[in-house]
DNA sequence: TTCTTATATAGTAAATATTACTAATAGTTG
DNA sequence: CAACTATTAGTAATATTTACTATATAAGAA
């Protein structure tokens, strides 16, 4: 009679026991679009389920992220998770913070038409991926795990 | 006989007093391009010059970002500083953190040609601005100062 | 239903990044 | 050189995130 997500089946699905904390997380960022943060989820529920730790927030959104079931990104210095799973770009307000998500598909260079009562201040496009360097190394099999943090 | 940057009179000229520290951090930062975080600027300078801290490091490149002399973005939860103040984007290697410049002017939508040699995981795009709500309130005078840290 | 077992959790601590504060230092200007 | 003020190192505080561990519990087997 609805059309909304059945989160128990899902988190079988990815193989998740259901275990209170997890289906209260899951309902909260995984039954409709959301852009939220390990705190603000902890503060969201820590009123109504105390049995519920910032830690198992970290974990839950981390597990979620590796099933797919959750997109990681970060903005001014925060990791934030997205619900919405599919190819997406993003405006985030300096002065409120909210988050807007934003089609890829349009052909111009430009902000999309959903900017036009914004005020840009900045744009910023990222690519993250192997660079050739890397790719070779890896073919060679001497793929180091230093990782990103060595910037 | 070079092109290269005059330090002390670009430091002057906005105003700063010329300090050893100081210098040295423009040095590094300001004399080429460069992506650097304040711990990588840090650990390469410490060794060299022990009459610097990395309290100073944070204070130096943020004064120098406020004066227009890098920019600021976020990879991966650190605050990177570009030497580049003019309007580009940027790929950076999953592996081995590198991060390289790219330009704004194409037309396409996929990845700048500069690309064609790495392997992209993912890409994004976000713009940082005033959403309409926060525009009128700052018409109206009661614009809030609770900054983005609410998401 | 009861038992078994591996997973999940809260609590604690630790690691990392960044900012705040302060007394002492040191450029700069006259 | 003297005075003024920016600058700095050191320390501490804050915030985010991860690591560790003993306990609790969901899920499947008996």
């Amino acid at each position: 009679m609805s059309t909304a997500i059945d989160i128990p089946s899902l988190l079988r699905g990815h193989g998740f026991r259901l275990t209170p904390q997890r289906l209260t997380v899951a309902e909260l960022v995984l039954s409709k679009p959301a852009h939220v943060t390990a705190r603000k989820v902890y503060q969201t529920l820590k009123e109504d389920h105390p049995a519920l730790s910032l830690n198992t927030v970290y974990l839950t959104l981390g597990q979620f992220e590796k099933s797919g079931l959750l997109n990681r990104f970060e903005i001014n210095g925060n990791a934030v998770f997205d619900s919405n799973t599919m190819p997406h770009n993003h405006a985030c307000c300096s002065c409120c913070g909210v988050i807007i998500d934003l089609p890829v598909h349009q052909m111009e260079q430009q902000a999309p038409s959903l900017l036009n009562q914004w005020q840009i201040q900045t744009e910023h496009r990222i690519w993250v991926g192997l660079c050739p360097n890397c790719m070779d190394e890896d073919r060679a099999g001497k793929m180091n795990k230093s990782g990103v943090g060595s910037i």
